[in-house]
DNA sequence: TTGAAAGCGCTACCAT
DNA sequence: ATGGTAGCGCTTTCAA
């Protein structure tokens, strides 16, 4: 160590940069001074031989997609404030690549590793588990044992959905769904048919060929070109349905809200633009940030569920004027 | 090493794990057997107290922001593939905030940083440098010393902008800038008006109070309101342009392109949406990402430029209907 | 091809 | 308060 070339051993200097260290103040003061001239700095790296490594791996895909941008963004600022360092996996979602971002994530010694999207395998999980890494899920519902969940309460959010859709005086409901049947998505569609299903109401699905605005707007296409299209839907994702009021709009002359109800889901910053003022739930980001900071920072966490932990976040609606506030 | 307790010594299996190396093939198989039952996993961390650590660093502000995400998108993918592994610094673009952010950089002994925005001190830099460290400064021409810096040529666009604007017929032409004025910003503000002056032609200029959709939008409340407003206007940012249209749009019912002409820059993912189908210029983020994996890639790079070293690249014009065609 | 041993930068423990 | 020492998991000479 080449800082106490500067006077003292390498165990000052090792106290020098640790906290609750008894160190004189006259060395701590050579010590850092050296350290300066030299430009050194403490190899945190090497830190984690003994301890933790405080590192947190990040598994995602489609970081370009607006909410994801947005759950990293939150959850990187808030790992960096509690001290932990974010390594981004950007992976695809299918099990394979998820499956070796998190091997990745077994070589480096992460103290834990947030999935974003995609679902690794059981066994990888298990000796994810093993090697003493938290594992974090967040938005699949897939229980896989050990692990954290959190995840949303799509079910309200669903029923929430039909209702303000009936309320505005629908009558040929229908929900746009993705072809990319992520648990969650799932989930949204089968609680808002359940809910239908319930009243008494029949419901046309669509199905766009992926999650994006482009397969939205697709869908817009080719369901009004179809007669008895719907007069109010309820769109898995706000980028589906910002696509699919453009769609609407652009290809057939449709008025929003006046000729067709949307809801969306995510509460994206475009769903708040001028050109859509998009009525949908938001995903209350800030809170699950937290909450997965609190999960990888309290190291004790005596009193939780046995063996599934599971955190229900509830998504907020958010009024605009993509739906009709009354009977129409 | 308690991998090594099935049969063999612990060189055996750290051979095993290195890719040029010696080991009958027997002992091999009994070293990947034994390590997999055990879970056993190379300690990669451990692995750069000899050589590179194989980390990256971005150093990022304004993740949610649509290039930004595209920009970390491509470049993440990229380090993984190149073998790296890309530890994200979301930080604020000040400079207190840069360099917090790059000082961390030295403790986890990154063999490179990349800064997307925001502008490290020089001193700062210079440690880096001198710790072996490779610094790569994206879109920020303001000259450090020893980094790479890979730009723009924003000069190029400004002046095809303020062709194009003439040539749909605008008679008052306009700029959208915004307050924060970061060093790319500023070079197509300047050269756009360079380029007008050198065409005897004034600029009304316009500033926004950020570099944001609202910012853009405010901006078009406050312009319209005025007499004498521009009817062609370059807006420095895809996002700013976005909302600006908006504005003039949903407040004042202009019509674009036929009261008002507007480009943008950036080529984000919303300029294409049918509600804008902007017109503007496409940051070539693939070959960027390209090119900065290849200066971290390539360890030799004998024949550069000796002092400082600067690759630009061409933002491509991409033709949409915000702008006239003809002259109008 | 293999094993023994040294050392990478660091901190924890034990003396002093 | 300080220094010495061992050892974290790994790779890499050097001998065998």
């Amino acid at each position: 160590m080449v800082a106490e070339r500067a006077g003292v051993s390498r165990s000052a200097v090792s106290r020098t940069f640790t906290d609750g260290a008894s160190v004189s103040h006259e060395t701590r003061r050579k010590v850092i001074e050296a350290a300066e001239a030299l430009g050194y700095h403490v190899n945190h790296l090497a830190r984690q031989l003994r301890e933790r490594s405080n590192i947190v791996c990040l598994i995602v895909s489609d970081l370009t997609t607006p909410v994801r941008a947005a759950m990293v963004d939150r959850l990187t600022r808030k790992l960096q404030a509690a001290g932990k360092i974010t390594v981004v996996l950007n992976t695809e979602s299918d099990e394979a690549s998820v499956n070796h971002a998190l091997k990745l994530t077994l070589h480096y010694r992460a103290d834990a590793t947030v999935v974003l999207s995609g679902t690794p395998s059981t066994g990888l999980v298990k000796t994810a588990l093993a090697n003493g890494q938290q594992v974090v899920l967040i938005n699949r519902d897939d229980g896989l044992e050990g692990c954290e969940n959190v995840s949303l309460d799509n079910a309200t959010a669903a029923r929430e959905a039909l209702f303000l859709l009936r309320r505005a005086g629908c009558l040929r409901v229908g929900i746009l769904v993705s072809a990319a049947r992520t648990p969650s998505l799932v989930e949204r569609e089968q609680r808002f048919l359940e809910a239908a299903s319930n009243a008494g109401l029949s419901v046309i699905s669509v199905e766009a060929e992926t999650t994006t605005y482009r397969a939205g707007l697709g869908a817009a296409k080719r369901v009004f070109a179809r007669s008895e299209p719907p007069d109010g839907v309820f769109c898995v994702t706000d980028l589906l349905a910002l696509g699919f009021m453009d769609g609407a709009r652009s290809e057939f002359g449709l008025r929003v809200p006046d000729d067709l109800c949307v809801i969306g889901f995510d509460n994206i910053e475009q769903a708040s633009w001028e050109a859509y003022r998009l009525t949908t739930f938001e995903q209350p980001l800030e809170k699950i940030a937290n909450h997965v900071v609190s999960l990888l920072t309290d190291v004790e966490a005596p009193a939780q569920t046995p063996d599934r932990d599971e955190a229900v976040f509830e998504p907020v609606a958010v009024w605009r004027r993509s739906v009709r506030p009354h009977p129409g």
